[in-house]
DNA sequence: GTCTATATTCCGATAGAC
DNA sequence: GTCTATCGGAATATAGAC
């Protein structure tokens, strides 16, 4: 997994962010809902995090290692773009299931009420997996594994739009909409694979489960 | 237009509370947010709305009462699917030109956060823009004006995530985005227009400009 | 590193005058 | 219908002991 989990306060601190916004948004969620579950004060949090803005700022950047270090392993180990779509299929269903949303869904309506230093890096975060995504497709589309109109940049955007959306509408009208959604989106761009087929952990095994 | 703008006090504040919800998300608006534009104490919102609850499900009932009454007045007209679907794209456009996000964008990522009435509210007004929107790609498929695979119910739920996920992403990215998104989107479909065609009201000039 | 204690600010909401 | 005044609570953040 590459987490040293026993007694890296820090990185629980993160964890639990990261699950809070996804749970409740970023401005709803409290330093409380955290020290609550650790056990600990909200000054140990203070001591890692100064301000609530450095803290959602770490959460994304954890993303973005998680995002960087599986880009990397699947570069090595020849993995196609799609392959890694898999993954990221998977993962979302895998969200889906746990009624969470993803972090561009949570971050990005409340955009507006970010400090400078988090906006830059909610932008950089989107980019990031946009790029990614979008090189995923093109790649995919190469290998004749997909097949869609245009450039793969705007393919990506609708790609994304639909897994985000999926998200926050499936946590409302149910999990199905999201299968329903998805393979439809799938046969369109023409793959042999359908999401009910996709690797499926349960629910509350693990609290990541994006790229790693 | 519908209404009565001059001293509907009730009316002036939902509209503001719309405002912030899209701006700033419902959690992260105040009550002063709206006092203070309007030039009121806060006591005096709290006369219409007792709860911060009441005035969200107040705003989305006004904009359930819009859908309607442009779903009345198109059925009236004899007016198509497809016109229709120009109307909403052209509404979304100019929100992305106005840096706005649009309700669904912003009420369900808070959803865990609601309570039980507010909740309800968001699950109807979604499922009365899916219908509205699934009803409008069915009869313009009829009429041989898009075309499209699978359900209409399905198809309607990509079409909303990429309208609503585009508004999200283009205030972070910039406009340009939402035109390539939503321009790849509508030649998938086999639409013979695309979004620069649509009429495109200044921003700034009307504070609504979603169904009516 | 984590704690107690507290400062500060802001929020939603209510009471009662006018 | 709108106001002033205020309550009770919760939030972020800081100071300083251990």
């Amino acid at each position: 997994m590459g987490y040293n989990w026993q007694k890296d306060t820090r990185l629980e601190i993160i964890v639990h962010a990261d699950t809070m916004i996804r749970k409740k948004g970023f401005n709803a969620f409290s330093y409380s809902d955290i020290s609550t579950i650790m056990d600990i004060r909200n000054a140990a949090i203070h001591y890692y995090f100064p301000t609530k803005s450095s803290l959602g700022r770490a959460v994304m950047q954890e993303e973005m290692l998680r995002l960087t270090s599986f880009r990397r392993r699947h570069a090595l180990a020849a993995i196609g773009g799609e392959d890694q779509l898999k993954h990221l299929v998977a993962a979302f269903y895998y969200n889906a299931r746990a009624h969470a949303i993803c972090l561009m869904g949570a971050l990005t309506p409340e955009f507006a009420t970010f400090d400078e230093e988090m906006q830059a890096t909610v932008r950089r975060l989107c980019t990031a997996i946009q790029e990614w995504v979008a090189d995923c497709l093109e790649e995919a589309r190469t290998a004749g594994k997909l097949r869609f109109e245009g450039s793969a940049e705007d393919r990506a955007a609708l790609v994304i739009s639909a897994l985000l959306a999926s998200l926050l509408l499936s946590r409302i009208e149910g999990t199905e909409l999201f299968e329903r959604m998805l393979d439809r989106m799938l046969e369109d761009l023409g793959a042999d694979w359908r999401v009910r087929q996709l690797e499926k952990p349960e629910p509350g095994t693990h609290i990541y489960y994006s790229f790693t």
